[in-house]
RNA sequence: GGGCCGGUAGCUCAGUUGGUUAGAGCACACCCUUGAUAAGGGUGGGGUCGAAAGUUCGAGUCUUUCUCGGCCCA
C-alpha cells in the first residue's frame, strides 16, 4: 500500500537481548582484541587513575558481595577511563591463611592422612596449588561480569616478590623498634592447635558449666573479712586451677551473709555484691541466712585469700585486686582471675605483677605448672574441678548456662583464652596511631561516614598482633639470640632473607639451612629461628608496597581503595597502619565503601534462611548487564537489596533502554555518522531540536556532577528518565511523523536525524561504564570493521552554547499545555468517541501569558493531533482550557492525519 | 551486651539551611494504538514519611525513647 512512501525504522539490533548467550561472546571479543592492552596504549601519558584492587580470598566461588564489589570497581574504573584518564586496574588475590590450610586438612582427613606426618613444604605446596586453582576460577567469573583489567598480570600475596616484600616491610618495623615480642592470651583452638585471628572467630550459643565457688580469706585489713568465704562465679570451672587473683569493684556495695541451711556452708559467712544477693540466694537455693555486715568494695584493699585447693598443692596467696570491669550483671560481683586465660585477667594481673605462665599446652592439656590436673584435657576438667570443690567444701552451687561463646569458624569447636608469646607492632612507640589519624583526615571518603568509622577504630585499637602460629603464610623473619634472648636487628639480614625469598619463595624458611639467612655475620647455632607466620592482614595490608610501588604501570599512593564497609576494620585498616608505619601516610587518596548485599526484605543472606542468590543464577537468567544495572541503580552507601522481583524491575528498565537504542538505530538504518558536536549550527535547527540539545546539555552537567561524587544511582536514574520521559514519550513520539512521513531528505527530517545521531552517540558513551555489554554490542553493529570498542571512547564534550534557558522555560509551558491536551483527548477516548490522538482536533484556549508564547507553535505537531487551534481567552479564569473534538474528514493514507481537505503533504501521492 | 549506620508509595530512588495539598521512574489498573509491535502512547489509583513523645506558629527534615535491619566489636 502506502508503505513505499514512508520511512519505517530498520535495524539489525534485535529487540530481544538474549544476554546470557551474547555476553560471553563479547568477553571473548575483548580478549581477542586485547582490550586492556589497547586501553593502556591509547591512554598512555594521560593522568593516571589507579583503583587498587583489594584482594579477595582465593577460595570458593564468588558470591553476590564479590560480584557487587568487582562490578562497582569496574564501573568506577571505566568512568575514569572515559573521562580521559589512564585508569589502570590490576586485580589481585589474597592467598595465605587459615581457610586454605583448613581445606587442605579436610582433604587429608578424607584421605586418612596425618598432617603432622606431612613435610611442611609439601603441605604449603598444596595450599599454593589450591589458591592457584581458585584464582583461575575467580578470573573467569570476574571476566564474565564484564570486568576489564590486567588479568594476565594479576598480583597475589603468595608470589615470591610479594613474600619477599612482606619480609622487607616487617623489617622496617623491626629496625624502627616498633615490632616487639609480647605475651598475651589469645583465643586458642585446642582442636586445630592454633591461635585464631579475631576474624576467624564465630560467636555461637554454647552450654557451659557454671559454679559458685568459695575462696577463704586469710588476711585482711578489714577484720570482719578474715576467714569469710569470698564467692566467685564462673562459666569456665577448668580455669580455677589457674586462678591467681580475685577482682572486685571498689565502688560496689558488698555484704557478708551467714548461711544457716544444713549444707557444706552451714554457719559459714559468704561475701558477695549486695546487688546480687537476691539472684545468688535464689540460684544457690539458700533458704535460711542473715546479713552480717555491709561495706564498700574498696575495703577489700590488701585482702589475701587462699586457693580452694590450697591443701592439695595450690598453696599460694590469692590477692584481691581492684578492677573496673567487675559489674553486677551476673554472678557474685567478685571475679576469679586466671591471667593465662582471659584478656582482662591478664591485664589486671600484669599491672599487679602476677605473670601468666603456660598452664595449658597446645592440645588443651594442663601442663606441669598445674598440680593434680597435669595431663588432663581442659574440656574434661570441669567435672573434676566441680568434684574437687565439693570435696573441699568450696562449691556453693553449680549449674549450666547457654550463652554466646567464641568458636572456631572452621571447626566450630569452642575456643579458650590461652597466653602465648606473640609479635606486636606498637601503636604508640613511634607515633603510629597519630600518623594514621592524620592520614584519615587527609583522605576523601565516599560516603563520608566512612571517615568517622575508620577513625574511631584507629583511635581505640590496641597494638597490632602480627604473628600467627600457623603454617601457610610468610614466616616472621626474625631470629632470637640464644644467649641474651634478644631479637636480632640487622637490616642486612632482613634484606638477605628478602632476596632469598624473591628467588625461592618463602618455603625455604622451613627447610634445614638456617645459616644462609644469617649470612656470614652471625652463626646459626647462636640463634633461634622463629616459626610463627605473619598474619594475613599484614600480607594484604602491604599490597601497596609490592604492587603499587613496584609496578611501572601503577602509582603510589593509589587514587582509590574500594571495598565493602567491613573493610574499615580489614583491608582499609591494615593498609593504613602498614603504610603509615613504613611511609608516614596512607597508601590511598580516597576510599569508597559499599554496604552489604541483603535480600529483598533487608535481611542478610544465609543458607539457613534460604534467601541466597548467586551471581551465577542471575547471569544465567538475566545476564551481567542486568546485574550491572542493579549495582549502578542501588545506593551503595547503604545495604543493597536484591531478589528476583527487584531484578525483574531492572530487567524491565533494561528493555526500555534497549528499545530506546533500537529506535535510534532503526531510524538511522544503522548508518551512524560521527557528528562533530561543535559544528552543529544550532540556530538553523527547529526549536524542538534545540530543546533536545539543551536537555542533553543539562543531563551532561548532572552526569558530571554525579560522577564527581560517585553518585551512580542518581546518574542512572537521570539517564533512564531521559530515555523514557524526554525521548520515548516526547521527542520520539512527536518526531515519528517527520521521520516516517516526511520526504527522506527534507531539511526537517535531516535535522531530526542529526539529533538522533547525537543522542545515540551520547547515550552510548554515558551508558558504557554501566551497560558494558549492550553498548559494545551496539558499537560493534555501528562500526562493523573496526577492531575497536566503545570502552576506548571518551565521554562527549557538550558545547556550552547548547544550553538555552529561554527555550527551556518556553517548553516547560508548552509541555504543560500538552498535558492539558492529553487529558482532554483522554476524555473523548474514554467515551469511545475517538481512539488514536490523530482522530482528534483540539481547541486550546489560553490566557494572555500562555497565548503570547503558544501562538508561535504548531500544536497539532506537539500534541500529535490532526488539527490544533490556539486561541486567546481573556474572559476565563483558567490559564489553560482545552476542548477536544472528533476530527472530521478523510484520513491520509500516509500520515494518518484527518482532514476535510486534501493532505497538504501527501495529497499528491497515491 | 556495646559502638556505628540506616528504615520516604509494591520496587529503585529524589526530597536543598524545618515552611504551601511529600516527588520521579518502574510496577499496577483502565483505555488507545498495531507504521518502535513479546514494542509504543494516554489517563489514573497508591505513601503522612518504622512507632511514640517532645521542641516549634510550622517537622519526612531537630531532640528523646522504642522498634526493626545491617556492619563492626565483645
Amino acid at each position: 500500500m502506502s508503505k513505499e512512501h514512508i520511512n519505517l525504522p530498520k535495524t539489525a539490533f534485535l529487540m530481544k537481548a538474549n544476554l546470557p548467550t551474547r555476553e560471553p561472546e563479547l568477553v571473548e571479543y575483548w580478549d581477542k582484541i586485547n582490550l586492556y592492552k589497547k586501553l593502556r596504549t591509547e591512554k598512555k601519558g594521560n593522568k593516571k587513575f589507579v583503583l587498587h584492587d583489594g584482594p579477595p580470598y582465593a577460595n570458593g566461588n564468588i558470591h553476590m558481595g564479590t560480584a557487587l564489589n568487582k562490578i562497582l570497581k569496574d564501573i568506577v574504573t571505566k568512568f575514569h577511563q572515559m573521562n580521559g584518564e589512564d585508569s589502570v586496574y590490576v586485580p589481585g588475590w589474597d592467598c595465605h591463611g587459615l581457610p586454605i590450610e583448613w581445606k587442605i586438612e579436610e582433604q587429608y582427613k578424607k584421605n586418612k592422612k596425618n598432617k603432622k606426618e606431612v613435610p611442611i613444604n609439601e603441605f604449603r605446596k598444596e595450599c599454593r596449588d589450591f589458591a592457584k586453582k581458585w584464582i583461575e576460577v575467580h578470573k573467569t567469573q570476574f571476566k564474565r561480569l564484564g570486568v576489564i583489567g590486567d588479568w594476565d598480570n594479576y598480583y597475589s600475596t603468595m608470589s615470591f616478590d610479594a613474600e619477599a616484600q612482606i619480609v622487607r616491610e616487617l623489617g622496617k618495623f623491626l629496625k624502627e623498634g616498633s615490632l616487639y615480642r609480647g605475651y598475651k592470651p589469645v583465643l586458642w583452638s585446642t582442636v586445630e592447635k592454633t591461635a585464631l585471628a579475631d576474624a576467624e572467630v564465630e560467636y555461637m550459643d554454647h552450654k557451659s558449666d557454671t559454679i559458685y565457688a568459695a575462696f577463704n580469706v586469710k588476711k585482711s585489713q578489714n577484720k570482719n573479712l578474715v576467714n569469710k568465704e569470698i564467692i566467685i562465679w564462673t562459666t569456665t570451672p577448668w580455669t580455677i586451677p589457674a586462678n591467681r587473683a580475685l577482682a572486685y569493684n571498689p565502688n560496689l556495695k558488698y555484704s557478708i551473709i551467714k548461711i544457716e541451711d544444713e549444707t557444706d556452708f552451714k554457719n559459714k559467712n559468704i561475701v558477695l555484691a549486695d546487688d546480687l544477693l537476691k539472684s545468688l540466694i535464689e540460684e544457690c537455693n539458700i533458704k535460711k541466712f542473715s546479713k552480717v555486715d555491709t561495706f564498700l568494695g574498696k575495703d577489700f584493699n590488701g585482702t589475701i585469700c587462699e586457693h580452694p585447693f590450697s591443701s592439695i598443692g595450690f598453696d599460694y596467696e590469692i590477692p584481691m585486686l581492684e578492677a573496673n570491669f567487675v559489674t553486677i550483671e551476673q554472678g557474685s560481683g567478685i571475679v576469679h582471675c586466671a591471667p593465662s586465660h582471659g584478656p582482662d585477667d591478664f591485664n589486671l594481673c600484669l599491672k599487679n605483677k602476677i605473670k601468666a605462665e603456660e598452664t595449658v599446652d597446645d592440645d588443651g592439656k594442663y601442663t606441669k605448672h598445674v598440680p593434680v590436673f597435669e595431663g588432663i584435657h581442659i574440656f574434661k576438667a570441669n567435672k573434676i574441678v566441680i568434684e574437687k570443690l565439693k570435696e573441699h567444701k568450696k562449691l556453693l552451687s553449680n549449674g549450666e548456662l547457654i550463652h554466646s561463646y567464641p568458636h572456631s569458624w572452621r571447626s566450630k569447636a569452642p575456643l579458650v583464652h590461652r597466653a602465648t608469646p606473640q609479635w606486636f607492632i606498637s601503636m604508640e612507640s613511634h607515633g603510629l596511631r597519630a600518623k594514621a589519624l592524620k592520614s584519615i583526615d587527609e583522605t576523601s571518603f565516599f560516603p563520608n561516614k566512612g571517615k568517622e568509622r575508620l577513625r574511631s577504630m584507629i583511635e581505640l585499637r590496641p597494638d597490632w598482633c602480627v604473628s600467627r602460629q600457623r603454617v601457610w603464610g610468610v614466616p616472621i623473619p626474625v631470629f632470637l639470640s640464644k644467649k641474651t634472648n634478644q631479637v636480632l636487628i640487622d637490616e642486612e639480614v632482613t634484606e638477605n632473607i628478602a632476596k632469598i625469598f624473591e628467588k625461592e619463595g618463602a618455603d625455604c624458611w622451613f627447610e634445614g639451612d638456617t645459616q644462609k639467612f644469617l649470612g656470614k655475620k652471625y652463626k646459626s647455632e647462636d640463634y633461634i629461628k622463629m616459626t610463627d607466620i605473619v598474619e594475613v592482614w599484614f600480607d594484604s595490608g602491604s599490597t601497596h608496597a609490592y604492587v603499587l610501588e613496584k609496578r611501572e604501570d601503577l602509582k603510589w599512593p593509589a587514587s582509590m581503595y574500594l571495598e565493602g564497609s567491613d573493610q574499615h576494620r580489614g583491608w582499609f585498616h591494615s593498609s593504613l597502619l602498614e603504610s603509615c608505619g613504613t611511609r608516614g601516610r596512607a597508601p590511598f587518596d580516597s576510599i569508597l565503601s559499599h554496604g552489604f548485599v541483603v535480600d529483598g526484605k533487608g535481611l542478610k543472606m544465609s543458607k539457613s534462611m534460604g534467601n541466597v542468590i548467586s551471581p551465577d543464577e542471575i547471569l544465567k537468567k538475566y545476564g551481567a548487564d542486568i546485574l550491572r544495572i542493579w549495582v549502578a541503580s542501588s545506593d551503595y552507601a547503604e545495604d543493597l537489596r536484591i531478589d528476583y522481583s527487584i531484578l525483574e524491575q531492572h530487567a524491565e528498565a533494561y528493555r526500555k533502554i534497549r528499545n530506546t537504542f533500537r529506535y535510534l538505530m532503526g531510524n538511522l538504518n544503522d548508518n551512524f555518522s560521527n557528528i562533530d558536536l561543535n559544528k552543529i549550527k544550532i540556530d538553523d535547527l527547529p526549536e524542538l531540536e534545540q530543546y533536545m540539545l539543551h536537555k542533553i546539555s543539562v543531563l551532561n552537567d548532572n552526569f558530571k556532577k554525579n560522577f564527581k561524587i560517585y553518585n551512580f544511582h542518581n546518574m542512572y536514574k537521570d539517564l533512564l528518565n531521559f530515555c523514557t520521559v524526554d525521548l520515548s514519550s516526547f521527542y520520539f513520539d512527536i518526531r515519528k511523523d517527520t521521520l516516517y512521513c516526511d520526504e527522506k531528505n527534507s531539511k526537517k527530517r535531516l535535522n531530526c536525524i542529526l539529533i538522533l545521531n547525537v543522542i545515540l552517540d551520547c547515550l552510548l558513551k554515558w551508558f558504557a561504564p554501566i551497560l558494558s555489554f549492550t553498548t559494545e554490542e551496539i558499537f560493534k553493529l555501528l562500526n562493523k570493521n573496526a577492531n575497536s570498542s566503545i570502552h576506548l571512547k571518551e565521554f562527549p564534550e557538550i558545547p556550552e552554547n547548547w544550553k538555552n534557558q529561554t527555550i527551556d522555560k518556553n517548553w516547560i509551558k508548552l509541555i504543560t499545555i500538552r498535558n492539558f491536551v492529553n487529558s482532554s483527548i483522554e476524555t473523548l477516548r474514554s467515551k469511545k468517541i475517538i481512539g488514536s490522538s490523530l482522530e482528534a482536533n483540539v481547541k486550546i484556549n489560553l490566557n494572555k501569558n500562555y497565548f503570547s508564547l503558544a501562538k508561535n507553535y504548531n500544536f497539532s505537531e506537539i500534541c500529535i493531533t490532526s488539527h490544533a487551534e490556539v486561541k486567546l481567552d481573556e474572559k476565563s479564569s483558567e490559564e489553560i482550557n482545552v476542548e477536544a473534538l472528533k476530527a472530521e474528514g478523510e484520513k491520509c493514507k500516509i500520515c494518518w492525519k484527518i482532514s476535510k481537505d486534501k493532505c497538504e503533504r501527501h495529497g499528491h501521492l497515491k
